[in-house]
DNA sequence: ACCTGAACACCGTTCAAGT
DNA sequence: ACCTGAACACCGTTCAAGT
Protein backbone atom coordinates (compact mmCIF):
# COMPACT_ATOMS: atom_id res chain seq x y z
CA UNK A 1 0.00 0.00 0.00
CA UNK A 2 3.04 2.35 0.69
CA UNK A 3 2.40 3.22 -3.40
CA UNK A 4 -0.87 4.61 -3.24
CA UNK A 5 0.37 6.52 -1.07
CA UNK A 6 -1.80 5.89 2.28
CA UNK A 7 0.74 5.51 4.52
CA UNK A 8 1.12 8.88 6.24
CA UNK A 9 4.38 10.08 5.74
CA UNK A 10 5.88 10.34 9.32
CA UNK A 11 7.04 13.79 9.64
CA UNK A 12 7.92 13.58 13.26
CA UNK A 13 11.89 13.04 13.91
CA UNK A 14 15.38 13.15 12.60
CA UNK A 15 15.13 12.88 8.70
CA UNK A 16 18.26 12.86 6.98
CA UNK A 17 16.05 12.82 3.51
CA UNK A 18 15.41 9.52 2.79
CA UNK A 19 12.42 8.92 1.13
CA UNK A 20 10.21 6.10 -1.49
CA UNK A 21 10.65 8.35 -4.25
CA UNK A 22 14.01 8.73 -3.81
CA UNK A 23 14.73 5.65 -3.38
CA UNK A 24 12.68 3.88 -6.17
CA UNK A 25 14.58 7.26 -8.70
CA UNK A 26 17.77 6.62 -7.54
CA UNK A 27 17.19 2.68 -8.62
CA UNK A 28 15.38 3.16 -11.57
CA UNK A 29 18.19 5.56 -12.49
CA UNK A 30 20.55 2.62 -11.78
CA UNK A 31 18.40 0.18 -13.92
CA UNK A 32 18.12 2.68 -17.04
CA UNK A 33 22.21 2.86 -16.59
CA UNK A 34 23.24 -0.24 -15.77
CA UNK A 35 20.45 -2.97 -15.87
CA UNK A 36 18.69 -4.51 -13.40
CA UNK A 37 21.38 -6.83 -12.18
CA UNK A 38 23.19 -3.61 -11.20
CA UNK A 39 20.36 -2.35 -8.66
CA UNK A 40 21.48 -4.04 -5.44
CA UNK A 41 20.65 -2.50 -2.11
CA UNK A 42 24.02 -1.38 -1.94
CA UNK A 43 24.20 0.22 -4.60
CA UNK A 44 21.17 2.07 -4.92
CA UNK A 45 21.87 3.13 -0.91
CA UNK A 46 25.38 4.15 -2.12
CA UNK A 47 24.03 6.45 -4.90
CA UNK A 48 22.15 8.16 -2.20
CA UNK A 49 24.79 8.95 -0.19
CA UNK A 50 23.56 6.33 2.55
CA UNK A 51 24.29 2.99 4.19
CA UNK A 52 22.45 0.05 2.75
CA UNK A 53 20.78 -0.59 5.74
CA UNK A 54 19.00 2.92 5.67
CA UNK A 55 16.77 1.85 2.97
CA UNK A 56 15.09 -1.21 5.19
CA UNK A 57 13.39 1.90 6.69
CA UNK A 58 11.37 2.71 3.83
CA UNK A 59 11.22 -0.88 2.06
CA UNK A 60 10.77 -4.13 3.70
CA UNK A 61 12.79 -6.03 1.11
CA UNK A 62 14.17 -6.12 -2.12
CA UNK A 63 10.89 -7.39 -4.31
CA UNK A 64 8.98 -4.44 -2.78
CA UNK A 65 11.36 -2.20 -4.56
CA UNK A 66 11.56 -3.97 -8.10
CA UNK A 67 7.62 -3.81 -7.09
CA UNK A 68 7.45 -0.03 -7.06
CA UNK A 69 10.28 0.32 -9.69
CA UNK A 70 7.99 -1.66 -12.37
CA UNK A 71 4.93 0.63 -11.43
CA UNK A 72 6.85 3.62 -11.23
CA UNK A 73 8.33 2.85 -14.80
CA UNK A 74 4.81 2.45 -16.32
CA UNK A 75 4.02 6.33 -16.43
CA UNK A 76 4.28 7.26 -19.84
CA UNK A 77 0.43 6.09 -21.29
CA UNK A 78 -1.29 9.26 -20.38
CA UNK A 79 -4.33 9.99 -23.02
CA UNK A 80 -5.96 8.78 -25.35
CA UNK A 81 -7.23 10.27 -28.98
CA UNK A 82 -11.11 11.18 -28.88
CA UNK A 83 -11.07 10.92 -32.41
CA UNK A 84 -11.19 7.98 -34.48
CA UNK A 85 -12.21 4.60 -33.63
CA UNK A 86 -11.68 2.32 -31.15
CA UNK A 87 -8.38 0.00 -33.08
CA UNK A 88 -6.75 3.16 -32.96
CA UNK A 89 -7.51 3.97 -29.26
CA UNK A 90 -6.40 0.77 -28.73
CA UNK A 91 -3.04 0.95 -30.73
CA UNK A 92 -2.02 3.99 -29.33
CA UNK A 93 -2.89 2.27 -25.96
CA UNK A 94 -0.31 -0.29 -26.75
CA UNK A 95 1.93 1.60 -28.32
CA UNK A 96 2.18 3.67 -24.94
CA UNK A 97 2.53 0.44 -23.34
CA UNK A 98 5.73 -0.29 -25.45
CA UNK A 99 7.67 2.89 -25.27
CA UNK A 100 6.83 2.55 -21.54
CA UNK A 101 8.97 -1.01 -21.56
CA UNK A 102 11.52 0.91 -24.01
CA UNK A 103 12.45 3.86 -21.77
CA UNK A 104 12.91 1.03 -19.24
CA UNK A 105 13.47 -2.39 -20.60
CA UNK A 106 14.39 -3.43 -17.12
CA UNK A 107 10.70 -3.53 -16.14
CA UNK A 108 10.03 -6.47 -18.08
CA UNK A 109 12.20 -8.34 -16.08
CA UNK A 110 10.35 -7.80 -12.81
CA UNK A 111 8.21 -10.95 -12.31
CA UNK A 112 4.50 -9.40 -12.52
CA UNK A 113 2.85 -11.03 -8.82
CA UNK A 114 -0.21 -10.36 -7.32
CA UNK A 115 0.82 -7.34 -5.94
CA UNK A 116 2.23 -5.34 -9.57
CA UNK A 117 -1.95 -5.75 -10.85
CA UNK A 118 -2.99 -3.40 -7.77
CA UNK A 119 -0.53 -0.89 -7.61
CA UNK A 120 -1.92 2.23 -8.77
CA UNK A 121 -0.08 2.25 -12.58
CA UNK A 122 -1.64 -0.79 -13.33
CA UNK A 123 -4.51 -0.10 -12.43
CA UNK A 124 -4.38 3.37 -14.20
CA UNK A 125 -3.48 1.85 -17.31
CA UNK A 126 -6.19 -0.81 -17.40
CA UNK A 127 -8.92 2.05 -16.92
CA UNK A 128 -7.40 3.68 -19.99
CA UNK A 129 -8.16 -0.36 -21.69
CA UNK A 130 -11.23 -0.25 -20.42
CA UNK A 131 -12.00 3.69 -21.92
CA UNK A 132 -10.32 2.71 -25.45
CA UNK A 133 -13.15 -0.20 -25.96
CA UNK A 134 -16.00 1.97 -24.36
CA UNK A 135 -18.32 1.89 -27.97
CA UNK A 136 -17.78 -1.70 -27.96
CA UNK A 137 -21.03 -3.79 -27.33
CA UNK A 138 -18.86 -6.75 -25.53
CA UNK A 139 -19.14 -7.79 -22.00
CA UNK A 140 -16.93 -6.32 -19.54
CA UNK A 141 -15.20 -9.38 -18.59
CA UNK A 142 -14.63 -9.45 -22.54
CA UNK A 143 -12.91 -6.49 -22.55
CA UNK A 144 -11.25 -7.42 -19.38
CA UNK A 145 -9.21 -10.40 -21.62
CA UNK A 146 -8.63 -8.57 -24.58
CA UNK A 147 -6.70 -6.01 -22.63
CA UNK A 148 -5.19 -8.89 -20.97
CA UNK A 149 -4.08 -10.49 -24.05
CA UNK A 150 -2.90 -7.09 -25.48
CA UNK A 151 -0.92 -6.17 -23.02
CA UNK A 152 0.89 -9.38 -22.56
CA UNK A 153 1.35 -9.25 -26.31
CA UNK A 154 2.86 -6.03 -26.18
CA UNK A 155 5.15 -6.83 -23.15
CA UNK A 156 6.02 -10.14 -24.90
CA UNK A 157 6.87 -8.71 -28.07
CA UNK A 158 8.71 -5.85 -27.15
CA UNK A 159 10.53 -8.23 -24.60
CA UNK A 160 11.66 -9.92 -28.13
CA UNK A 161 12.44 -6.85 -29.98
CA UNK A 162 14.79 -5.99 -26.58
CA UNK A 163 16.63 -9.14 -26.14
CA UNK A 164 17.15 -8.89 -30.07
CA UNK A 165 18.59 -5.73 -30.07
CA UNK A 166 21.04 -6.10 -27.19
CA UNK A 167 22.07 -8.60 -28.56
CA UNK A 168 22.39 -7.27 -32.15
CA UNK A 169 20.10 -9.44 -34.00
CA UNK A 170 20.19 -13.38 -34.66
CA UNK A 171 23.38 -13.03 -36.85
CA UNK A 172 25.74 -15.89 -36.72
CA UNK A 173 28.82 -15.83 -38.16
CA UNK A 174 29.31 -17.70 -41.15
CA UNK A 175 31.17 -20.86 -39.34
CA UNK A 176 28.23 -20.88 -36.91
CA UNK A 177 25.43 -20.71 -39.69
CA UNK A 178 27.06 -23.78 -41.40
CA UNK A 179 27.46 -26.02 -38.52
CA UNK A 180 24.01 -24.90 -37.23
CA UNK A 181 23.05 -26.02 -40.80
CA UNK A 182 24.42 -29.53 -40.70
CA UNK A 183 21.91 -30.40 -37.90
CA UNK A 184 19.05 -27.94 -39.14
CA UNK A 185 18.30 -30.36 -42.03
CA UNK A 186 15.37 -31.07 -44.33
CA UNK A 187 14.64 -34.50 -42.91
CA UNK A 188 14.93 -33.48 -39.69
CA UNK A 189 12.88 -30.27 -39.65
CA UNK A 190 10.70 -30.66 -42.69
CA UNK A 191 9.16 -27.48 -42.04
CA UNK A 192 11.64 -24.76 -41.67
CA UNK A 193 14.47 -26.32 -42.59
CA UNK A 194 14.05 -24.17 -46.19
CA UNK A 195 13.30 -21.13 -44.06
CA UNK A 196 16.79 -21.46 -41.68
CA UNK A 197 18.62 -21.87 -44.97
CA UNK A 198 17.02 -19.07 -46.81
CA UNK A 199 17.75 -16.87 -43.40
CA UNK A 200 14.37 -16.46 -43.22
CA UNK A 201 14.19 -17.58 -39.78
CA UNK A 202 16.14 -14.58 -38.87
CA UNK A 203 14.46 -12.12 -36.71
CA UNK A 204 16.20 -8.76 -37.17
CA UNK A 205 15.49 -5.82 -34.24
CA UNK A 206 15.87 -2.51 -36.53
CA UNK A 207 13.88 -2.14 -39.84
CA UNK A 208 15.28 -3.85 -43.09
CA UNK A 209 13.77 -3.65 -46.19
CA UNK A 210 10.81 -4.67 -45.51
CA UNK A 211 8.81 -7.14 -48.08
CA UNK A 212 5.14 -7.84 -47.98
CA UNK A 213 4.83 -10.87 -49.51
CA UNK A 214 2.03 -11.93 -51.64
CA UNK A 215 -0.29 -14.18 -50.28
CA UNK A 216 1.26 -17.24 -51.61
CA UNK A 217 2.30 -20.82 -50.10
CA UNK A 218 6.03 -20.67 -51.80
CA UNK A 219 6.56 -16.95 -51.78
CA UNK A 220 10.33 -16.33 -50.94
CA UNK A 221 11.28 -16.19 -46.89
CA UNK A 222 12.46 -12.63 -46.01
CA UNK A 223 14.02 -11.44 -43.46
CA UNK A 224 11.21 -10.25 -40.07
CA UNK A 225 11.60 -7.92 -38.07
CA UNK A 226 9.87 -7.23 -34.59
CA UNK A 227 8.38 -3.87 -35.55
CA UNK A 228 5.94 -5.60 -37.96
CA UNK A 229 5.59 -8.20 -35.91
CA UNK A 230 3.86 -6.18 -33.23
CA UNK A 231 1.56 -4.61 -35.81
CA UNK A 232 0.88 -7.71 -37.32
CA UNK A 233 -0.17 -9.29 -33.61
CA UNK A 234 -2.08 -6.22 -32.82
CA UNK A 235 -4.27 -6.82 -36.33
CA UNK A 236 -4.54 -10.61 -35.92
CA UNK A 237 -6.07 -9.65 -32.02
CA UNK A 238 -8.51 -6.60 -33.85
CA UNK A 239 -9.42 -8.64 -36.67
CA UNK A 240 -10.47 -11.56 -33.91
CA UNK A 241 -11.99 -8.67 -31.98
CA UNK A 242 -14.31 -7.63 -34.98
CA UNK A 243 -15.38 -11.58 -35.64
CA UNK A 244 -17.06 -10.94 -32.58
CA UNK A 245 -19.27 -8.38 -33.14
CA UNK B 1 26.23 -26.00 -29.81
CA UNK B 2 26.93 -28.62 -26.90
CA UNK B 3 22.81 -29.00 -27.05
CA UNK B 4 23.09 -30.19 -30.53
CA UNK B 5 25.43 -32.77 -29.80
CA UNK B 6 28.10 -31.78 -32.17
CA UNK B 7 30.88 -31.38 -29.76
CA UNK B 8 31.95 -35.20 -29.48
CA UNK B 9 32.27 -36.37 -26.05
CA UNK B 10 35.56 -36.84 -24.82
CA UNK B 11 35.80 -40.26 -24.06
CA UNK B 12 39.19 -40.11 -22.71
CA UNK B 13 40.74 -39.95 -19.79
CA UNK B 14 39.46 -40.23 -16.28
CA UNK B 15 35.45 -39.52 -16.30
CA UNK B 16 33.76 -39.99 -12.90
CA UNK B 17 30.97 -39.93 -14.42
CA UNK B 18 30.03 -36.15 -14.81
CA UNK B 19 27.89 -35.13 -17.75
CA UNK B 20 25.70 -32.53 -19.64
CA UNK B 21 22.78 -34.56 -19.31
CA UNK B 22 23.41 -35.22 -15.62
CA UNK B 23 23.94 -31.76 -15.02
CA UNK B 24 20.91 -30.45 -16.20
CA UNK B 25 18.66 -32.82 -15.16
CA UNK B 26 20.18 -31.96 -11.95
CA UNK B 27 19.25 -28.87 -12.40
CA UNK B 28 15.81 -29.15 -13.70
CA UNK B 29 14.68 -31.33 -10.42
CA UNK B 30 16.11 -28.46 -8.27
CA UNK B 31 14.18 -25.90 -10.00
CA UNK B 32 10.96 -28.40 -10.40
CA UNK B 33 11.63 -29.06 -6.55
CA UNK B 34 12.54 -25.72 -5.62
CA UNK B 35 12.35 -23.34 -8.20
CA UNK B 36 15.00 -21.53 -10.19
CA UNK B 37 16.18 -19.74 -7.65
CA UNK B 38 17.62 -22.76 -5.74
CA UNK B 39 18.98 -23.71 -8.60
CA UNK B 40 23.21 -22.71 -7.45
CA UNK B 41 25.73 -23.98 -8.96
CA UNK B 42 26.42 -25.56 -5.27
CA UNK B 43 23.15 -27.26 -5.12
CA UNK B 44 23.35 -29.02 -8.48
CA UNK B 45 26.64 -29.44 -7.97
CA UNK B 46 25.61 -30.78 -4.27
CA UNK B 47 23.11 -32.84 -5.54
CA UNK B 48 24.83 -35.05 -7.81
CA UNK B 49 28.07 -35.76 -5.37
CA UNK B 50 30.55 -33.23 -7.07
CA UNK B 51 31.74 -30.33 -5.86
CA UNK B 52 30.67 -26.76 -7.90
CA UNK B 53 33.85 -26.66 -9.84
CA UNK B 54 33.43 -29.52 -11.64
CA UNK B 55 30.10 -28.18 -13.39
CA UNK B 56 32.56 -25.33 -14.99
CA UNK B 57 34.28 -28.08 -17.11
CA UNK B 58 30.85 -28.85 -18.94
CA UNK B 59 28.84 -25.71 -18.66
CA UNK B 60 30.99 -22.04 -19.18
CA UNK B 61 28.48 -20.33 -16.60
CA UNK B 62 25.06 -19.97 -15.00
CA UNK B 63 23.60 -18.78 -18.02
CA UNK B 64 24.36 -21.37 -20.59
CA UNK B 65 23.25 -24.06 -17.90
CA UNK B 66 20.19 -22.28 -17.64
CA UNK B 67 19.86 -21.41 -21.43
CA UNK B 68 20.14 -25.36 -21.94
CA UNK B 69 17.86 -26.29 -18.79
CA UNK B 70 15.21 -24.18 -20.94
CA UNK B 71 15.55 -26.47 -24.11
CA UNK B 72 15.30 -29.48 -22.11
CA UNK B 73 11.78 -28.69 -20.29
CA UNK B 74 10.27 -28.05 -24.09
CA UNK B 75 10.36 -32.00 -24.61
CA UNK B 76 6.46 -32.69 -24.06
CA UNK B 77 4.85 -31.58 -27.47
CA UNK B 78 5.41 -34.48 -30.06
CA UNK B 79 3.19 -34.85 -32.71
CA UNK B 80 -0.15 -33.08 -33.92
CA UNK B 81 -3.15 -34.58 -34.77
CA UNK B 82 -3.50 -35.30 -38.56
CA UNK B 83 -7.04 -35.01 -38.29
CA UNK B 84 -9.51 -31.66 -38.01
CA UNK B 85 -8.40 -28.32 -39.42
CA UNK B 86 -5.84 -25.89 -38.85
CA UNK B 87 -7.24 -24.69 -35.72
CA UNK B 88 -7.13 -27.79 -33.91
CA UNK B 89 -3.36 -28.53 -35.05
CA UNK B 90 -2.40 -24.72 -34.08
CA UNK B 91 -4.67 -25.15 -30.73
CA UNK B 92 -3.00 -28.41 -29.52
CA UNK B 93 0.52 -26.95 -30.50
CA UNK B 94 -0.04 -24.31 -27.91
CA UNK B 95 -1.68 -26.37 -25.24
CA UNK B 96 1.36 -28.51 -25.57
CA UNK B 97 3.57 -25.83 -25.09
CA UNK B 98 1.27 -24.69 -22.06
CA UNK B 99 1.72 -28.23 -20.83
CA UNK B 100 5.06 -28.13 -20.55
CA UNK B 101 5.63 -24.86 -19.02
CA UNK B 102 2.95 -25.97 -16.19
CA UNK B 103 5.37 -28.85 -15.74
CA UNK B 104 8.22 -27.09 -15.16
CA UNK B 105 7.29 -23.49 -14.30
CA UNK B 106 10.41 -22.27 -13.95
CA UNK B 107 11.41 -22.38 -17.43
CA UNK B 108 9.35 -18.93 -18.17
CA UNK B 109 11.72 -16.96 -15.39
CA UNK B 110 15.21 -17.64 -17.91
CA UNK B 111 14.98 -14.76 -20.00
CA UNK B 112 15.13 -15.57 -23.98
CA UNK B 113 18.28 -14.92 -25.47
CA UNK B 114 19.16 -15.18 -28.92
CA UNK B 115 20.95 -18.43 -28.21
CA UNK B 116 17.62 -20.23 -27.17
CA UNK B 117 15.90 -19.35 -30.38
CA UNK B 118 18.54 -21.58 -32.13
CA UNK B 119 18.18 -24.78 -29.62
CA UNK B 120 17.04 -27.81 -30.52
CA UNK B 121 14.03 -28.12 -29.30
CA UNK B 122 13.09 -24.56 -30.32
CA UNK B 123 13.58 -25.11 -33.65
CA UNK B 124 11.36 -28.67 -33.53
CA UNK B 125 8.26 -26.57 -31.91
CA UNK B 126 8.86 -24.27 -34.73
CA UNK B 127 8.64 -27.04 -37.13
CA UNK B 128 5.78 -28.35 -35.51
CA UNK B 129 3.94 -25.20 -35.82
CA UNK B 130 4.81 -24.30 -39.57
CA UNK B 131 3.54 -28.04 -40.17
CA UNK B 132 0.09 -27.47 -38.47
CA UNK B 133 -0.18 -24.85 -41.01
CA UNK B 134 0.51 -26.51 -43.98
CA UNK B 135 -2.99 -26.14 -45.63
CA UNK B 136 -3.09 -21.99 -44.82
CA UNK B 137 -2.19 -20.36 -48.18
CA UNK B 138 -0.33 -17.68 -46.55
CA UNK B 139 3.23 -16.55 -47.35
CA UNK B 140 5.78 -18.33 -45.01
CA UNK B 141 6.84 -14.76 -43.09
CA UNK B 142 3.40 -14.62 -41.77
CA UNK B 143 3.51 -17.76 -40.47
CA UNK B 144 6.00 -17.32 -38.89
CA UNK B 145 4.70 -14.07 -37.38
CA UNK B 146 1.65 -16.11 -36.37
CA UNK B 147 3.79 -18.57 -34.69
CA UNK B 148 5.65 -16.13 -32.95
CA UNK B 149 2.33 -14.45 -31.41
CA UNK B 150 0.87 -18.08 -30.37
CA UNK B 151 3.91 -19.08 -28.50
CA UNK B 152 4.28 -15.43 -26.74
CA UNK B 153 0.96 -15.35 -26.34
CA UNK B 154 0.98 -18.97 -24.12
CA UNK B 155 3.81 -18.13 -22.25
CA UNK B 156 2.50 -15.33 -20.95
CA UNK B 157 -1.07 -16.67 -19.74
CA UNK B 158 0.46 -19.66 -18.41
CA UNK B 159 3.25 -17.22 -16.77
CA UNK B 160 -0.05 -15.13 -15.79
CA UNK B 161 -1.49 -18.53 -14.36
CA UNK B 162 0.94 -19.83 -12.62
CA UNK B 163 2.14 -16.64 -10.76
CA UNK B 164 -1.84 -16.71 -9.64
CA UNK B 165 -2.02 -19.91 -8.65
CA UNK B 166 1.28 -19.87 -6.39
CA UNK B 167 0.04 -16.91 -4.68
CA UNK B 168 -3.76 -18.21 -4.13
CA UNK B 169 -5.15 -15.69 -6.65
CA UNK B 170 -5.60 -12.41 -6.38
CA UNK B 171 -7.70 -12.88 -3.07
CA UNK B 172 -7.36 -10.14 -0.97
CA UNK B 173 -8.66 -9.65 3.31
CA UNK B 174 -11.53 -7.39 3.27
CA UNK B 175 -9.50 -5.10 5.32
CA UNK B 176 -7.08 -4.97 1.86
CA UNK B 177 -10.07 -4.95 -0.21
CA UNK B 178 -11.81 -1.76 2.13
CA UNK B 179 -8.58 0.03 2.00
CA UNK B 180 -8.19 -0.08 -1.78
CA UNK B 181 -11.66 0.74 -2.64
CA UNK B 182 -11.01 4.28 -0.88
CA UNK B 183 -8.32 4.50 -4.21
CA UNK B 184 -9.54 2.95 -6.40
CA UNK B 185 -12.86 5.42 -7.02
CA UNK B 186 -15.00 6.28 -9.70
CA UNK B 187 -13.76 9.70 -10.46
CA UNK B 188 -9.83 8.87 -10.45
CA UNK B 189 -11.14 5.21 -12.35
CA UNK B 190 -14.06 5.79 -14.10
CA UNK B 191 -13.66 3.01 -16.40
CA UNK B 192 -12.87 -0.16 -13.91
CA UNK B 193 -13.86 1.30 -10.63
CA UNK B 194 -17.35 -0.17 -10.59
CA UNK B 195 -15.57 -3.56 -12.08
CA UNK B 196 -13.31 -3.64 -8.80
CA UNK B 197 -16.53 -3.15 -6.64
CA UNK B 198 -18.30 -5.52 -7.99
CA UNK B 199 -14.52 -8.09 -7.36
CA UNK B 200 -14.64 -8.64 -11.62
CA UNK B 201 -11.07 -7.08 -11.82
CA UNK B 202 -10.62 -10.34 -9.98
CA UNK B 203 -8.94 -13.02 -11.91
CA UNK B 204 -9.00 -16.82 -10.60
CA UNK B 205 -6.25 -19.24 -11.07
CA UNK B 206 -8.45 -22.40 -10.83
CA UNK B 207 -12.19 -22.74 -12.87
CA UNK B 208 -14.57 -21.04 -10.81
CA UNK B 209 -18.21 -21.32 -11.86
CA UNK B 210 -18.03 -19.57 -15.42
CA UNK B 211 -20.56 -16.83 -16.68
CA UNK B 212 -20.68 -16.38 -20.00
CA UNK B 213 -22.21 -13.17 -20.13
CA UNK B 214 -24.58 -11.93 -23.29
CA UNK B 215 -22.98 -9.04 -25.31
CA UNK B 216 -24.48 -6.49 -23.15
CA UNK B 217 -22.35 -3.61 -22.33
CA UNK B 218 -23.59 -3.25 -18.41
CA UNK B 219 -23.83 -7.37 -18.34
CA UNK B 220 -22.86 -8.11 -14.90
CA UNK B 221 -18.86 -8.78 -14.00
CA UNK B 222 -17.76 -12.04 -13.00
CA UNK B 223 -14.74 -13.48 -11.36
CA UNK B 224 -12.46 -14.76 -14.87
CA UNK B 225 -10.17 -17.81 -14.90
CA UNK B 226 -6.90 -17.77 -16.89
CA UNK B 227 -7.80 -20.84 -18.60
CA UNK B 228 -10.53 -19.08 -20.03
CA UNK B 229 -8.72 -16.33 -20.98
CA UNK B 230 -5.98 -18.33 -22.45
CA UNK B 231 -8.78 -20.02 -25.26
CA UNK B 232 -10.39 -17.26 -25.76
CA UNK B 233 -6.84 -15.25 -26.49
CA UNK B 234 -6.18 -18.05 -28.80
CA UNK B 235 -9.96 -17.59 -30.58
CA UNK B 236 -9.20 -13.71 -30.99
CA UNK B 237 -6.17 -14.81 -32.99
CA UNK B 238 -7.38 -17.84 -35.10
CA UNK B 239 -10.31 -15.01 -35.79
CA UNK B 240 -7.81 -12.53 -36.90
CA UNK B 241 -6.10 -15.42 -39.29
CA UNK B 242 -9.35 -15.96 -40.87
CA UNK B 243 -10.16 -12.65 -41.62
CA UNK B 244 -6.63 -12.60 -43.43
CA UNK B 245 -7.57 -15.63 -45.94
C1' DA C 1 12.32 8.04 14.20
C1' DC C 2 16.17 7.53 11.51
C1' DC C 3 20.49 5.85 10.33
C1' DT C 4 24.95 3.11 11.19
C1' DG C 5 28.41 -0.86 11.84
C1' DA C 6 29.40 -5.29 12.26
C1' DA C 7 28.15 -9.74 11.23
C1' DC C 8 25.89 -13.83 8.91
C1' DA C 9 25.02 -16.96 5.44
C1' DC C 10 25.11 -17.04 1.12
C1' DC C 11 26.28 -16.19 -4.26
C1' DG C 12 29.20 -17.00 -9.16
C1' DT C 13 33.67 -17.46 -10.74
C1' DT C 14 39.09 -17.50 -10.73
C1' DC C 15 43.13 -19.96 -10.35
C1' DA C 16 46.66 -23.16 -9.22
C1' DA C 17 47.10 -27.55 -7.75
C1' DG C 18 46.39 -32.49 -7.43
C1' DT C 19 45.62 -37.39 -9.82
C1' DA D 1 41.21 -34.97 -18.92
C1' DC D 2 38.89 -34.50 -14.86
C1' DC D 3 38.13 -32.94 -10.39
C1' DT D 4 39.46 -30.41 -5.92
C1' DG D 5 40.57 -26.60 -2.39
C1' DA D 6 41.28 -22.23 -1.28
C1' DA D 7 40.30 -17.69 -2.28
C1' DC D 8 37.95 -13.42 -4.21
C1' DA D 9 34.55 -10.13 -4.65
C1' DC D 10 30.27 -9.92 -4.23
C1' DC D 11 24.97 -10.61 -2.63
C1' DG D 12 20.37 -9.74 0.74
C1' DT D 13 19.16 -9.41 5.35
C1' DT D 14 19.60 -9.58 10.75
C1' DC D 15 20.42 -7.31 14.80
C1' DA D 16 21.96 -4.32 18.34
C1' DA D 17 23.64 0.00 18.81
C1' DG D 18 24.11 4.92 18.27
C1' DT D 19 21.88 9.98 17.84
Amino acid sequence: MIAWGVDKAPSRGPSRGLSHDRIVSAAMEIADRDGLPAVTMQAVAKSLGFTTMSLYRYVSNKDELMTLMQDAAMRGLAELPSEGGWEDRLRTWAEGIREDYRRHPWALDIPHGQASVLMPNSVRVADLGMAAMEELPLPDDVKIAVILTLSELTMSMTSLELSLATEGGVRLTSDETERLGTVITEERFPHIARLFQAGGFVVEPQSPPVDDGTPTDDSAPADTNVDDEFVFALELVFGGIRSLL
